[in-house]
DNA sequence: GTCTATAACGAGATAGAC
DNA sequence: GTCTATCTCGTTATAGAC
């Protein structure tokens, strides 16, 4: 085991997640290899083996990472206790911040490469998206109970028109390195719920 | 010069196309080479370049014939003489033909691509889903005009979040597998408009 | 944990014969 | 137009020393 690392430092092992995520989000699984990720840390092509046996085990560590904060995040938009419409702003805030890094969702990405994806990836992929799904589920169940939302089909359509739409945004937003053009499909996405504040959600 | 091909055949600069489009629009642009178009195509690597100088110049030529493609495809929509309405349903229906095919829209996904593409396939993408945008336009305000529609905010929002909201709806339904997911949000994006036929469209 | 060294392969590309 | 042969480089991966 390694020992804990130092405030403020990261180990090895998170450092690589690090800079690797950054290079799967911006350049796709098949346009970053080892030797980018080893030239940027520092370190030896070999060592990353040490860490991380093959691309197909690092880019597992990649995605289940990315799905345990990202289910963090969901947990923490539950926990402030608002409403089910600011609870789809704050979800659709966290895609704006990816791309305000210049980055595309990394399960986003990654569904562009899916076919060329060792199994592993491919299911972690597709688990990714239906916990994405479930917990909009469930905010526009609540929405709906509450009378503050009017959905126009049923909760599981809504919510995949939400997840795929926020991330078609992306993927044509970020060419174009146009934060605004995001937040005008977000808005209106949540707009087309058929919610009360279509207003609301602006660019920062 | 090369002279015609003859009735049901294709030159060879066509078939080497016909194989690349297929295989980056289900791999993606670094997840295909040479080596596999060639022997899908029973001939060398070193006669593709004789067609293709290099895979930058392959790209081009692959976005190209593709943005032809489309905009014949939408003004053989123009000249169908429908209203707005089924104009739209027409358009969804070539992404959802795209899909049947197991594939990605071939800009949608070097929009994933976008940071490691050269230069003139850059300019390429943008130009396509900028002609994109402006037919689409076109279209809304058409229905505005007629009163067939009813848009929410802008045409150039609505158009914007139509493009993406059907490139993310391809991105996600392509790893499941399923064309039902796809009309799901097809169907969700059209009823948002404020349309009148919400109910239109369907899995076929 | 990290290194050097190297294997083993695939990539894009070119020269020149036919 | 297509071929053989070859080049150069990048890629993932392993062996074994430190």
């Amino acid at each position: 085991m390694a020992r804990r690392p130092e405030r403020g430092t990261a180990d090895t092992a998170s450092r690589i997640l690090d800079i690797s995520e950054r290079l799967v989000q911006s350049r796709g699984f098949n346009g970053f290899s080892y030797a980018d990720v080893a030239s940027e840390l520092g370190i030896t092509k070999a060592s990353l083996h040490y860490h991380f046996a093959g691309k197909a085990e690092l880019g597992e560590a990649l995605i289940n990472r990315y799905a345990t904060r990202f289910a963090q995040a969901l947990r923490a938009i539950d926990e402030r206790g608002v409403d089910a419409q600011a609870r789809l702003e704050a979800y659709a805030g966290i895609y704006a911040d990816v791309l305000r890094d210049g980055r595309m969702c990394l399960c986003g990405m990654l569904a562009a490469d899916y076919e060329t994806l060792p199994e592993p990836m491919r299911d972690a992929v597709l688990r990714f998206f239906d916990e994405n799904e479930a917990w909009l589920i469930g905010v526009l169940e609540q929405g709906e109970d509450e009378g503050a939302l009017h959905l126009h089909g049923s909760a599981n359509e809504v919510a995949q028109a939400i997840l795929s739409g926020l991330e078609g945004a992306l993927l044509i937003a970020r060419p174009f390195g146009d934060v605004v053009r995001f937040q005008a499909a977000a808005n209106r996405l949540m707009a087309s719920l058929g919610a009360r504040r279509d207003e609301r959600l602006t660019a920062r």
